[in-house]
DNA sequence: TAATCTATATTGACAGTGTCAAGATTGGAG
DNA sequence: CTCCAATCTTGACACTGTCAATATAGATTA
């Protein structure tokens, strides 16, 4: 089936060269025709699965966001708390970038993510860490009995991600404070 | 001088013409030879200037962080104390970035920081707008007799840096939370 | 002033890019 | 078996970054 007329299964192939030419050479060496030659396919061929370039950069985005997912709901996952799960998650989210800031650059870089959450209908108008962080959130109220308007929830939501975000964002500009160890660190940034 | 065969001051054109096209069309919409179009220039007069694409958007990056500095300089000037400096300089730091989404996506998005703090022997491997936030932090343990050691210093001003800066760029992603006013709750999450 | 030098700008070319239109191939539904 | 829709190819176009060769002009020097 990989020499016939029909491919099988570009669409999915596209996507994997897509990943592997991002993270060799950076998101600016991904081009169509090169993720086409790279699945032996001729230079139009994506057309057949992807309207656009972005379209297909934004496929390998939600692929990508399913990895960071996976690394987020396994680090959440047997705690003894939501405390301890959101200082964990917290690690693992910073880790994840830390390892891969071509993930970080690629996911959060280019452009606004608006877009891509607005292509993506699955997400509904919501970021998927971010949700697993407000289920963690209000577990975390509720085992300490704590109550909270709406509006206060969402600003220590905000303050908690911001905090992680920004730890990750920064972890990836090594240039400023690479002495700084962030796996150790950041238990101590949260509590 | 306009007409002339020698510009006279392309440089400082390109540059201009270059945040132009950014803000009115986006990044990927920058092209040297639109930028050399825009001044009324053949589509290699550029290279007389800039070795490369990237010098031109390391010399459109120069020149909006110091319209970013500008912004903080003049937010700390004149405030009572310390901590009246470094909130209003949060302050500040948010709201450029909330007012100009294509800035923070040009400065932070595309690559590494690195590279361009690398590129810029002015910068002397440490980045303005943290210089400035680590001289009110100081100025804020004096004031208040505070003695901390270098490595709880370092912890507290990055992760003072990481709300403001994961803040604005949260800010900039404008799908996720939308209906929160930034100008109003930077503060509460400062003190 | 006149000659020359250097920074600046032009012209023309090349390979690579995204994208589209037209046509070829194929697996599967009827 | 036939035909259709999905898939893939070929060929073309405009646009891009970049380079080499050349032209121009402002400054320097003789």
């Amino acid at each position: 089936m990989a020499d016939s007329y029909h491919h099988g299964n570009l669409r999915q192939a596209l996507i994997d060269a897509g990943i592997k030419i991002i993270n060799e050479n950076g998101e600016e060496n991904l081009s169509l025709r090169k993720a086409a030659a790279a699945c032996g396919v001729s230079h139009a061929a994506p057309y057949a699965h992807f309207k656009d370039k972005e379209e297909l950069i934004e496929a390998i985005k939600d692929n990508v966001t399913e990895k960071f997912m996976e690394k987020l709901v396994e680090a959440v996952e047997d705690k003894p708390s939501a405390d301890a799960a959101i200082i964990a998650m917290g690690r693992a989210y910073v880790t994840f970038f830390s390892k891969n800031p071509d993930y970080y650059i690629f996911l959060f870089g280019k452009q606004n993510i608006t877009a891509h959450l607005k292509m993506n209908k699955e997400y509904k108008g919501d970021y998927p860490p971010f949700l697993l962080l407000r289920r963690m959130y209000l577990l975390h109220l509720q085992e300490n009995g704590l109550e909270k308007s709406y509006e206060e929830q969402e600003i220590e939501l905000i303050k908690i991600w911001s905090i992680v975000h920004g730890m990750a964002s920064i972890a990836c500009m090594k240039g400023i404070k690479s002495s700084i160890n962030w796996n150790d660190i950041d238990e101590r940034l949260l509590v």
